[in-house]
DNA sequence: CTTGAGATGTTCT
DNA sequence: GAACATCTCAAGA
């Protein structure tokens, strides 16, 4: 098996094309409880350079300097007061931009992950960004982890078939009030892990 | 399946 | 003060 984490330079790829090519990726988390793992079925692209949603359209706030950073780390922040989003820095340094991981469907370690989550169901683990990051216990104590270390980081899917592009659609982004036109969420069609409404999940048929 | 209200703390106007 | 890359619960179709 390939679990090793992906190279530094898989993370310089362009923005948009990172955001479709991570689904079906494994994300894998190790803490001092152990390692779960979950093939990632959701994201979302934020560019600030064109991106009124993105963090540091406006200006650069010392919230999201992480996305400044270099590529292929973590950007973690507090939303809402009470949940944690989990981003992966993309483009190179000066630069912000990142991907949103929305959601993963759990593979290995679905015990650990239930009982980090009382009163969730099972299916449910990683369904959505607030959620996926209690599931991994993921605070913004994480945040700028390197994904090629050893805490947090991504592989191939050796046990998974190859996604098959017909799967992957588009759609707008969820929960944001600007930037509402641009296309550039990615999902796994058909993928009961995926969170958004319904009405939403149909998508763009666009491989 | 859907809708709507409330929780909660940092960032922005 | 208002907005916010969210979620839970309750109630209705």
């Amino acid at each position: 098996m390939n679990l090793l984490p992906l190279p530094p330079a898989y993370y310089t790829q362009p923005t948009l094309v990172l955001a479709r090519d991570l689904l079906g990726k494994t994300l894998w988390r190790r803490t001092a409880d152990g390692v779960v793992s979950g093939i990632i079925v959701e994201t979302e692209a934020y560019i600030s350079a064109c991106d009124p949603a993105s963090h540091n359209y406006r200006r650069p706030t010392k919230r999201s300097q992480t996305m400044f950073g270099p590529p292929g780390h973590a950007y973690i922040y507090l939303t809402y007061g009470m949940y944690h989003c989990l981003n992966v820095v993309t483009e190179p340094p000066g630069q912000s931009a990142a991907v949103l991981i929305r959601a993963i469907a759990p593979v290995a370690g679905r015990e650990l992950m239930a009982a980090r989550c009382p009163r969730r169901a099972p299916r449910d683990l990683g369904r959505g960004p607030g959620r996926l990051c209690q599931a991994l216990a993921l605070t913004i104590a994480d945040n700028g982890l390197d994904l090629t270390g050893d805490a947090l980081w991504l592989s191939h899917s050796p046990d998974m078939e190859p996604l098959d592009p017909a799967r992957v659609a588009t759609s707008t982004r969820i929960g944001i009030s600007q930037g509402l036109d641009l296309p550039w969420r990615f999902f796994i069609r058909a993928c009961r892990a995926v969170s958004g409404p319904a009405k939403l999940n149909r998508g763009t048929a666009d491989g």
